[in-house]
DNA sequence: CTTTCTCTGGAACGTCGTTCCAGTCAAGCT
DNA sequence: AGCTTGACTGGAACGACGTTCCAGAGAAAG
């Protein structure tokens, strides 16, 4: 615990958390997920392991806060939408666009049970979708259905821009895997064969907002409908 | 590559491919996804690293494999469904059970671009939403909304599961986190605090059902509607 | 019997997260 | 001014991991 009582400052180059944090961040952007190491966080910061210890407690919490800085952004971004549609929508994307742009980011999301962050990213899609007049019973259940999809996305995201960065970029990448696709047992994959031309094309933000949008028609349809167990099976 | 161009078994006991995933599996479900370790793969399995690593390429090769091998099931069972709608709910809880029941898997899932167990999934999904007359150009997007939200909660389940592992079950873990909804500020979390209830008592397997029907919901109020781009923003 | 090839298992390498600890330095006390 | 305290530092060291290496076992083929 750094708890600086007395607030002097030991030296003007001296370490801090927000420091650490921030070195954290600039050192995934550049070489990925694999790039973090303590010994290489120490080097860049010209210090031991053992001083980054006294600030931080260990890996995971240093890459939570890291992601928690990355996130900061697209949470405070409280801009009154006019339905509560485009504020999910708007919620959505900024979630999106920061994995986007951060897509170690997503692996953190998906491997962490409820990233600080996602708190408030839960909190916003829940009063939205309460805003939307859905009955109590299923605010938590859709709410949730939101927030699962949008980490699913930030997951797959994240495990595909790890997979394709070392040497081909990411068209050249997609258009292979459409060529695998298309090359594929016709009998056994006529659906994949038949939408593998629109692999390369595709715009990952517009098919996430897709699914965003095919989500909140769902809740349009089924809001004020019978009040649950209105399932088959 | 274990070419064996005779069919000749060396002995009783060989070491194969089979015997090593079978392995991989148990010891996953047994110990949790810090549990499989090639030097204690290899003290199961009586034998040395080396002679693991001429069967199986490393380890992410194995994970992939014992993923497979743990979804074989759900993608096998082909019952024909009266309804599409039915026949994707089947296939969605397949997965769901498989992960639930072999947290590690979800990890994985989240984990890979596209586990090749999720290719005959993302084919079957496709299929349905076909049948359900979506239009083409929807096909592609709508499958990639409901396979993200299945490895969202994939992913989120096996978080879950590997944090609330150790001391505590699962009930008293998630009243704890209830608890600390109730008393977080309620001027920022009006939302969380409402639904915080609700939490210990949900069925996980309900509402991922309820998220399936959410978005099935969505794909038939859309269905038919104008080609694309009927969105705001 | 010798060679060949598949298959084995244990030693060893390099890297990682983490711990340990002797040491530095400013602030507060006497 | 000297001493003590406690916040901070940085480098050595530990144990565990994934992976590689390699000497060799043992059945089949010549």
């Amino acid at each position: 615990m750094p708890a600086r009582t007395r607030n002097t400052e030991r030296r003007e180059d001296a370490l801090s958390r927000e420091r650490i944090v921030a070195a954290a961040v600039a050192m995934l952007d550049e070489s990925g997920e694999g790039g973090l190491t303590f010994r290489a966080l120490s080097a860049h910061l010209r210090t031991g392991a053992g001083a980054i210890y006294w600030h931080v407690a260990n890996k995971d919490e240093l890459l939570v806060a890291a992601t928690e800085e990355v996130l900061a952004g697209a949470i405070a971004a409280e801009t009154a939408e006019h339905t509560p549609e485009d504020a999910i929508r708007a919620l959505a994307l900024g979630v999106f666009d920061a994995v986007d742009e951060h897509p170690w980011a997503g692996t953190q999301l998906a491997r962490v049970p409820v990233q600080p962050a996602m708190v408030h990213v839960f909190e916003r899609l829940g009063r939205q979708i309460q805003a939307l007049g859905v009955p109590l019973a299923d605010q938590f259940t859709w709410a949730s259905a939101l927030l699962n999809y949008i980490l699913g996305v930030a997951g797959q995201n994240a495990a595909l821009a790890r997979t394709v960065a070392p040497g081909t970029n990411r068209p050249e990448f997609l258009g292979e895997i459409a060529s695998q696709w298309s090359r594929l047992d016709p009998a056994e994959f006529p659906f994949i064969r038949a939408v593998a031309d629109q692999l390369p094309a595709h715009d990952d933000r517009d098919q996430f907002l897709a699914g965003i949008d095919l989500i909140l028609a769902g809740v349009t349809a089924l809001r004020g409908a019978v009040p649950r167990q209105s399932r088959g099976q």
